[in-house]
DNA sequence: TTCACTTTTTGATATAGGTCAAAAGATAAT
DNA sequence: ATTATCTTTTGACCTATATCAAAAAGTGAA
């Protein structure tokens, strides 16, 4: 999804806004792969995917990979704790299918909420649209078991069950990926 | 916690602007165990705690009561799918103890939203934070042993562990009261 | 096509924490 | 004070899922 479609159907910028909008962000390619947040350090850039997918990630005390969200086409995509309060990053965010993504810096994001209030506005449902999945998500991982737990990603990510190894996706869902393996051979013999 | 004093830590309101911002709310005691939002009616109320404590629960298939947040003094309370979006609450708010609150409907805030663009910035600052601590509890839930998880809370929410019904808190964590008392017990004699 | 490497599947076994039931301890109302 | 009600603790047992190990299947480079 087009970025300023996105931004556009969220709040009713001008043309003239968008324009100087999309001039604070920069449009790259990256390869499947690519690291773009290093744990440890502070991140100064948000990402927006056009096309791609990536993910967030930490290594356990065991130095396990734990993949933490997933980020499709048409969401922004950060290390929300490092890129908005400035400190280390507790994730990698990496590429996992080959991407296009829009980058700004926080500096040049804070200058957009200075000037726009309607960026400010954009950010505020931003988060509360993202505050509203963790949540679900919260629940789901709380409560359910690990069958139920990898039927609510089927409902909520379909796209992303299957364009991602199973080892990914059973960390995201706090199972081992024995478990997740045995769950879908269940579910296929039904 | 003071209401003005809470906005003034975020975003430098003037004098003027915090007195015409407040008039939009209303200040009210609540007594213990008043459900201030039910589940399945759509909330337009979002609420201040002063003083007093509050949580958010539900209740799971077996009709058993989930806490799914605990509200403090000087924090914002919610059912927040429901306010945010205006859909059927899938929470109650009740309060635990004997509270002073400030509320304000939907109404009033999108109003306040579009007079004073530092009130965008608020929400936008409130609404991160909060997402910040779901994802410290997502993390906290979906990869550590019981005891860990009433470790975490202990250090988050050190005030409210000893406020509030072992219960409650279990449910919280993600565990049954029975598991919880154990792992008091556990630690007591160490 | 073969070899090296990664991912997924399968099997056997172990364990954290759930469930159920009942006792003990608190709290509150008459 | 006494009874009723609610909360916490304790014990016995059970189950979902983890762990460990190895086989099988898939992927890609030379």
């Amino acid at each position: 999804m087009n970025i300023s479609d996105f931004l556009k159907a969220l709040v009713p910028f001008t043309n003239d806004e968008l324009d100087d909008i999309l001039k604070h962000f920069k449009k790259e390619g990256f390869s499947k792969n690519q690291m773009l947040v290093h744990q440890g350090e502070v991140s100064k850039t948000l990402y927006f995917i056009e096309s791609g997918l990536g993910r967030s990630f930490y290594l356990n005390q065991a130095g396990k990979e734990i993949t933490q969200w997933f980020f499709g086409s048409g969401k922004f995509m950060a290390s929300a704790d490092s890129f908005f309060q400035q400190c280390p990053s507790l994730y990698f965010i990496e590429v996992l299918e080959d991407a296009v993504i829009y980058s700004i810096t926080k500096e040049k994001l804070d200058e957009l909420f200075d000037t726009y209030p309607k960026m400010e506005k954009l950010g505020r449902l931003v988060s509360t649209e993202m505050l509203t999945k963790v949540v679900n998500k919260l629940n789901a991982i709380q409560f359910q078991t690990a069958k139920e737990r990898y039927e609510y990603m089927l409902a909520e990510f379909p796209d992303i069950s299957y364009q991602v190894s199973l080892g990914h996706i059973a960390s995201y869902l706090g199972m081992t990926q024995e478990t997740l393996s045995r769950i879908r051979k269940s579910n296929s013999s039904k």
